[in-house]
DNA sequence: TGTGATTGATGCTCAGTGCGCATGTATGAT
DNA sequence: ATCATACATGCGCACTGAGCATCAATCACA
């Protein structure tokens, strides 16, 4: 009932190389070895498959008949583990992330480029969306992993705190503010405030943050992204309440940042992945590389583990 | 570099049947065993293929992945190698068969019957042409083994005499001899002679015997077949000297044969397989139905080996 | 025709692999 | 909290499969 893959093998090595000998150096054996490999899968399958002399080998009908099968299996088997074996070797493998689209725009461009030139080859798909929807996302194993806000803990999930940053003030450079190192809460003006909508992970994060110090905000306007919040910033509409990283350095020349205190108000960004679920070896490659530059990059925090 | 088949096969059923218990029962191993073989192939490929808990199994991004390949070859492996399992043990195969056109009309068909009788579904293709030329397509390889008339031996052959048969006079019963027992070569009438023509194994059998008792026939008629040559004679055009089994009992009604003496002249029916090739099962099975066969119905002479 | 070289087969020995038993450990259900 | 279940591990053992030495048969070449 178990199959002799390496008789096959063996078989199909003899054939087309036409001799024991030739075939056995060819599969860093000895020609006994390999004789008996073949007495074995004949025996197993009670048919004759070689008719050899002690001078020569010759496919039997049967054998003949067996032999483009035989080749093909042992090639494709061949060639779907080689490739498997590759997986870990050469780090190949499609990669899925599932990223809040602050990550998106902030660090994961610098990673991908990386990982790219590291390893070719490799398709990498980003599925974009709120910090609720990435964690769906990994849960329900569409993504190996994802980029998200840190909200509520959930226990199939494994987490890991790559960023720590503070909520800041966004106001152009002629704003009265802009010249100032740091501002309370409680001294906005809230009307010329640009929030971003309550769907938001970062909403959602703030209100209860300041709730628990008895603050809360109302904005004049109301944006869907932190992207448009900041576009809107630069073109003088307003000021806005958004993760310090949320521009890129000299992206925006006239946008200034100022510290909020009492209380500061910080956003942890969490790597999260399946509790219990392996990576495979291209995303564990991009996992790690991901979390080194977050490392490298930390501002005003270490990096802090807080897996289960 | 050595490709295990085994754990392969045992990925699949676990992945399957979603359980290593499950698993280790359906293939008779412990799970002991299977959680070895998983474990030996994960660390082959250094890829995680599952990812288990104590209490669960579930396939890794990189076994889902392979999976569908793994059970795919699996399959056709296991299909493949069952296949040629039943080639042997239920004599499964196609048959190609080369033989001179005498027997075809004479033992073959009821071989033919009984075989696929017993061993249903299998193809039987039989080659029909001249006594050199089954030599010929055994020679090559286009046909497992032949049936013929034995002429000079050849080393790469191996013959089997399955049938001697004496020439005999055929002619209608309204004629002459009709009612003789026998009669001598030199009484024959010539000119109502049908012969065959000089491509034909048996006339060249025939002329070769003749000559060595200073004989020789010329025919007023020739043809190219025995079976011409007895619906002429049946047909009352004349008369025509063939081997004893030209007419199947009871096919010609009207036809008589008369022994041909000084000398009793016979032709030699062989069975010609290569030296040193083996049958296929199918192919074995068939010779020696076919060899049986002819011994039950031998007429005046023993079955002969004549192997070298 | 004879002799040597080549190639597959076989007897024997030994090491490594893979199996099972007993037991450990973690998880999910009640 | 406790029990039952299902995968993992330590250990010993048997068997498979590899290699060495040698044999046997065939082909090539003189």
């Amino acid at each position: 009932m178990k199959i002799d893959f390496d008789g096959i093998q063996a078989f199909v090595l003899v054939a087309e190389l036409g001799g024991f000998s030739k075939a056995a150096n060819q599969l860093h054996l000895t020609q006994t070895a390999l004789t008996r490999r073949i007495q074995k899968l004949e025996a197993y399958l009670s048919v004759r498959l070689l008719d050899r002399t002690t001078r020569s080998v010759h496919l039997t009908a049967v054998g003949r008949e067996f032999l483009p099968q035989a080749r093909r299996l042992v090639g494709e088997t061949t060639f779907a583990v080689d490739r498997l074996k590759d997986m870990s070797r050469l780090g190949k493998g499609n990669i899925a992330i599932a990223s809040v689209p602050t990550m998106v725009n902030h660090t994961l461009p610098a990673v991908i480029r990386e990982y790219t030139q590291s390893h070719p080859g490799n398709r990498i798909r980003i599925i974009e969306s709120n910090a609720a929807d990435v964690r769906r996302t990994v849960l329900y194993d569409q993504a190996e992993f994802g980029i998200t806000i840190q909200i509520d803990r959930q226990p199939d999930l494994i987490e890991e705190a790559i960023l720590h940053e503070p909520f800041m003030l966004f106001c152009r450079d002629e704003h009265p503010l802009s010249k100032q190192k740091s501002i309370k809460w409680k001294e906005l003006r809230q009307a010329e405030l640009i929030m971003v909508g309550g769907l938001s992970g970062n909403r959602a994060l703030l209100d209860h943050q300041l709730a628990r110090n008895r603050l809360s905000l109302t904005g004049m306007y109301e944006v869907e992204h932190l992207s448009t919040a900041i576009a809107l910033v630069a073109a003088g509409v307003g000021t806005a309440i958004l993760p310090f990283s949320t521009v890129q350095e000299g992206t925006y020349p006239r946008v200034r940042r100022i510290s909020l205190t009492a209380p500061v108000i910080r956003r942890t960004i969490v790597l999260i992945r399946r509790k219990g679920a392996s990576l495979s070896p291209a995303s564990q490659t991009f996992y790690d590389m991901l979390a080194r530059k977050l490392e490298a990059t930390q501002l005003p925090n270490h990096r802090q583990h807080s897996a289960t």
